[in-house]
DNA sequence: CCGTATCCCAGTGGATACTG
DNA sequence: CAGTATCCACTGGGATACGG
């Protein structure tokens, strides 16, 4: 694993912890991992998210590659997100990130006061 | 799994996210989940980071609890850190994201200039 | 050796209003 | 419905110099 690191000038796991760089864009991903789903439909499950920043991280997400925006002509407009299948493998990290987080506050139950309110939608992952 | 975000107002899996959000933070983790490290020890792998950023992140570490800091009275001074056993609980989560980062970079070799310099010393993960 | 203290900048994120 | 357009605040991160 550590010698892939040496083919180029940019460490992959690096590169992973940038592309998920972005306050809601593991949540958008989650999202779109069950389903596809329409800017509002997104936009109701994080009543947190401005427009614009929901907007710009998902433009962020496509222009990577993790999200795909199909737009559909109509009127009133219409425009579906979905992830890829390069997007999907994050999954399983995301999976990971959320037992990790799980056991995290099991052991640090009292002194959370500091990540408190690191949503205050909890819904957003059901 | 997603249940448990209904326990309080925080969602295990952007906690997560939160406690690797940090320029440097994952690269710390990956160094010191080796073996024990002194500052002047990390500092050499991470030459890119300036002193007060290093500290900085290190602290915050701490804070989370997810690396341990050891001070000798000693003159010169001598400070090792060590990961946590819950610190530990996080290299998987690495090593999926290098993983990912490298099938990632498989697909897109061409269009990565824009994440180039991820890190100007590829043997960080070495 | 292992840091602090200042000063500084860019970019991320946000509030609010407007639109094809 | 699905965005833009402005304007603004904050803070993460950095350069440089100094200190116990």
């Amino acid at each position: 694993m550590r010698e892939t690191c040496r083919q180029d000038d940019l460490c992959p796991m690096v590169l992973a912890y940038k592309l998920l760089s972005g306050k809601w864009k593991i949540m958008i991903l989650w999202f779109l991992s069950d389903r596809v789903l329409r800017y509002n439909e997104i936009s109701k499950r994080m009543p947190d998210v401005t427009q614009k920043m929901l907007t710009k991280q998902l433009r962020s997400l496509e222009e990577d590659h993790l999200i795909t925006r199909r737009v559909y002509p109509t009127v009133p407009p219409k425009v579906e997100y979905e992830i890829t299948e390069i997007g999907r493998q994050i999954v399983p990290i995301m999976e990971m990130m959320h037992k990790f987080g799980a056991a995290y506050i099991d052991n640090f139950r009292d002194e959370l006061s500091k990540h408190k309110n690191t949503t205050e939608n909890p819904e957003i992952c059901n």
